[in-house]
DNA sequence: GAATCGCCTCAAACCGCTTTGGGTATGTCA
DNA sequence: TGACATACCCAAAGCGGTTTGAGGCGATTC
């Protein structure tokens, strides 16, 4: 069933039809009434091929997703945030194309977008020091919303962001609050945006209470289970080791748990951990309690933020860049606890270590 | 710039170009290459909107993803498989189209993605007993490729799926071979067709041997950390604890994990596990050296055969459903070990367990 | 020299919709 | 009664490709 069809069915002219059904004022409410209830009865859905070429428009975005020899993007953040995204464009009648792509072809990819017509717009996912997709975008004029910031960027662009440096500078000040001296940074990879800013919150909570950073605290890797674990482990055996941890992750937080409960150590006693936590559908934080006190912000929602802000872009070109910064909520779970307990607890192992790894 | 301009700019009708660039036999291969060159030099795409008007089909492909009220599906392992299934796409020059879609809207979606002719086909996700969606297409007309299978399906279907029981037991027959006795299985939910086919492997095995299941070891649930923790540490307070778990994903496999050690139990000694491991590129199963002895199948390698197999159907449409099961291999890690010393091991616990706590 | 055959190219129809630019009643006003 | 809105509706021209059917042209065959 198409539009002709349906039009002599009705009696009409397909430009009557077309119109009565996209809401065009030129047309009788009877008229317009009957139309639509003989597209209901017939189960008639307009060619989304022909509107598309019709109109110019490819109601679609696109997410681009490089793959292979770099940093994997594959990871469950981005599938919540897909999800958010995807469900606004559902709402908005528009379609999610994701394109996986070997990371060298990625220029290429996003000219191809924007040449053969595929999408209106796209999201920037993970960007890095200097992005170069930035000013790509720019130039081939594709709108774009960029998920996080790019630290370098000449041009002003939009984006939606949380704001990852006071996300740990609070988190960092709680376990300062706590009476922690000694908290270890378990970072994410510091090419990426977030983790640079997430560094600048904690050295800043440091410097503000005047406590010089121990490069020996401060670690930087991908966000895995292992990592964490690995990362956690290496500082618990230090001469000094911390008295908290500040993980980048959920995943690099459940490492560091098992690294000191390994070590024969109670989390939130001997040592406190605090995450960043994206509150991903399958990887939940606790139930009605947290088990993490972790500074949260959805990445979902941030996804359905982001699309929106994308959408409104492409309905409205002219309007200039977006900009807006989601603040991360601090959320106190079972994993922290006062510094002075565990210090006493820790005293034997820093005996230890001092007494026979010879000089501090 | 598009095929008219390019077609006068060479002195060419639109259709020598379109066929010159499309490879068609009919025209001159000095005429082609000059064509092509000159597409190269005017960096010319054609116009994916009215290609696809032109020739009906969608270049397209559909994951349809309910959300929501149900079992969430926006799980890591998702998120693998489309990243390999997309690489196929990319490849063959074909989109990936994402839909979001609130569960009760789902059947609506594939009448619309059907009618509105946005896509091809599409691969339907973690089937479930008597799915519904298989009738659902074969009805409408859509090519379809289950990523699974859906036991209760009256009509044949195209499905890639894991051998899940055999799998599962292979797991219970390696355990057993090691002298476990009591084995207790943390399934994922068991109406997903996955988890019926595993806890069908592992009680296949226990009969081979003449053991009777015992419910207490049996449980099913969310695949989380959290529910894998809960599951385990149920099982181990049992008057006769199981000295192996069987574990249905890497997350269920760190819970039980965190159970055993926080009931001062050693992995691979007092007590064995065994995970199912999809291989998910940001949860790896140690690095080398596996951490976990696992049933191992790699879930992007599904979505990429998954992919190929619906691009197939689509480009032969008179070919019958197509089927595939792939086998998961055992791979051995650190965290089992024979029965005997883990009943050793044990034995303090059984015997408190037996004194204070009633008859057995 | 005419007929035949390949090879190459083209004009035009078509895909299914939107949208422009009228056209035709009907009603209103002087 | 004629001029002029107003309200509806339509024919036709796009959108940018593909594809059908036909024709031009030089070489070959009889």
């Amino acid at each position: 069933m198409n539009l002709k069809e349906l039009a002599t069915r009705l009696g009409l002219s397909p430009t009557t039809v077309s119109r009565a059904l996209n809401g065009y004022p030129e047309v009788n409410e009877a008229t317009r009434e009957r139309v639509i209830a003989a597209a209901r009865r017939h189960d008639y859905h307009p060619n989304t091929r022909a509107i598309r070429l019709a109109t110019g428009r490819a109601m679609a975005v696109g997410h681009v997703i490089p793959i292979a020899t770099r940093h994997e993007i594959v990871n469950p953040v981005f599938a919540d945030f897909i999800a958010g995204a995807g469900e606004v464009y559902t709402r908005n009648g528009h379609d999610m194309l994701l394109s996986i792509v070997p990371d060298e072809d990625e220029e290429a990819t996003y000219r191809a977008l924007k040449s053969k017509g595929n999408v209106d717009g796209v999201i920037v996912h993970a960007p890095r020091l200097d992005d170069p997709r930035i000013p790509l975008l720019h130039q081939i004029g594709l709108p774009f919303v960029v998920h996080g910031r790019a630290t370098g960027a000449t041009q002003a662009y939009s984006w939606l962001d949380v704001n990852n440096r006071r996300a740990f500078q609070r988190a960092t000040e709680f376990l300062l609050d706590l009476g922690h001296a000694r908290i270890g940074l378990i970072n994410g990879l510091e090419f990426m945006d977030f983790a640079i800013r997430r560094r600048t919150g904690y050295l800043d909570a440091l410097a503000a209470r005047g406590i010089a950073p121990d490069p020996a605290l401060m670690s930087s890797g991908e966000m895995t289970e292992i990592a964490g674990f690995r990362a956690a482990q290496a500082m618990l055996a230090l001469p000094r080791p911390p008295t908290a941890l500040l993980c980048s992750s959920m995943l690099s937080g459940m490492g560091a748990r098992r690294a000191v409960e390994s070590a024969g150590l109670v989390m939130g006693r001997d040592v406190s951990i605090i995450i960043h936590d994206d509150d991903l559908s399958y990887l939940k934080n606790g139930e009605e309690v947290p088990i993490f006190t972790a500074t949260r912000s959805s990445v979902r929602e941030a996804g359905r933020l982001a699309a929106e802000m994308l959408l409104g872009l492409i309905a409205r070109p002219g309007t200039g860049p977006q900009e807006r910064l989601l603040e991360a909520e601090l959320i106190i779970g079972q994993s922290t606890g006062p510094a002075l307990l565990a210090q006493r607890r820790q005293s034997p192992y820093h005996q230890g270590a001092q007494t026979s790894g010879g000089p501090l």
